[in-house]
DNA sequence: TACAGTTTGTAGCAGTTGCTACATACCGCC
DNA sequence: GGCGGTATGTAGCAACTGCTACAAACTGTA
């Protein structure tokens, strides 16, 4: 065809996979290219043949770990309501793989802070996706398409800032009623007037 | 007195907030010492004169900052209202001083997700004040001492979100809803049945 | 077999990292 | 003047960073 090997982007792609699965155990922050490569059982040059650079490298890995999570939570049965969708889906958060992916975006999002890329730029875009996911979610429970957006924009910020608070708690009872107080917010938003603003 | 020079923890102390200052401002993310101490007139042999390592320098600009932090959230006036003192708080927190604060603390948190010291305890020390000082802010707004706490972790984990969100979104009009409804959760909180747990 | 392309290995570069050994200057005190 | 403490400057180390130049293998096609 139009290659000598039957591979091409092929490589590329099952080393994204594999460098993903590295970066969600070891996170991204002290990643450096030599001890991923040897990781993954093949050479920094390697790396750089098949990515254009570090900065292309944790971008994709980054990609990939975003579409792990919205499968995810794309994967997760329809709740009865959306309270129940809320505790369902920070049980699904804190444990396995999307605790992971979770925790990857959390560093991605703190790196991107300042607006250093590709952090900035990669964390914006998997952030939109990731909110339609939520809202989805919530509409599957129940809740109106016109407040989902914005009971999935609290859901998120929310989830995010408990997740920070994640290991340092003693304790889950706090935890846990942060979040019972979260779906209760959540659920009390998409109970609102479907034109409203909320209370006051 | 007991020393040859007068001063003894005095540099320290004032190279400790030099070094938040240059911290709050460029992160601590890419921190290291050399440029650290150019910025600061001095040189990095001086740093590690004055602080033990790199982790003890760390630690202390992040107890610094959190401080500071703390200092802002203590001087705000009290809010006739709960609502108002979260919209108060969430403005605070977007501007200057203290938004600068909070973007390091969650870049600590952050680098301590995955327990890398000494991110990880630091952040658990501040996080303790950090709440208490919350929950006072909310008790002079109005809200019972008994819900307080439990009030303030939500705020403060929304707020974390939010921030985390901050450079992210186009227009602050989605973010201001959500600081809204925010508001509107954690006076609902505030205002449940004291002993009780909430709705349900 | 020879060719052209893709894929991989070896070595190395220039820069940065945290940190340290050594020498020096400064200060008040005896 | 000398002494002991703090404070500071110079030089350098070993490790590591992302990245690249060069050369070698492999592949299917001709």
């Amino acid at each position: 065809m139009e290659t000598g090997t039957p591979r091409e982007g092929d490589r590329r792609r099952q080393l994204a996979e594999a460098a993903t699965d590295h970066v969600l155990e070891h996170g991204l922050i002290g990643l450096s290219l030599r001890p991923l490569a040897a990781a993954l059982g093949t050479s920094d040059r390697m790396l750089l043949y098949h990515f254009s650079g570090k900065d292309d490298l944790v971008a994709t890995v980054l990609h990939t770990s975003n579409e792990r999570s919205i499968g995810l939570v794309r994967s997760l049965p329809a709740a009865p309501s959306v309270r129940e969708a809320v505790l369902a889906l920070w049980a699904a958060s804190t444990h396995g793989q999307l605790e992971r992916c979770q925790r990857l975006y959390v560093e991605a999002a703190a790196l991107g802070l300042l607006g250093q890329e590709p952090y900035a730029s990669v964390v914006g875009e998997s952030n939109q996706a990731w909110l339609r996911a939520l809202a989805d979610l919530l509409v599957a429970a129940g809740c109106s398409p016109d407040l989902a957006p914005r009971a999935a924009h609290l859901l998120d910020a929310a989830m995010m800032g408990l997740q920070l608070d994640l290991p340092l708690d003693r304790g889950t009872a706090v935890l846990d009623r942060s979040v019972a107080d979260l779906a209760d917010a959540v659920a009390s938003i998409a109970a609102s007037a479907p034109g409203g603003q909320g209370s006051r």
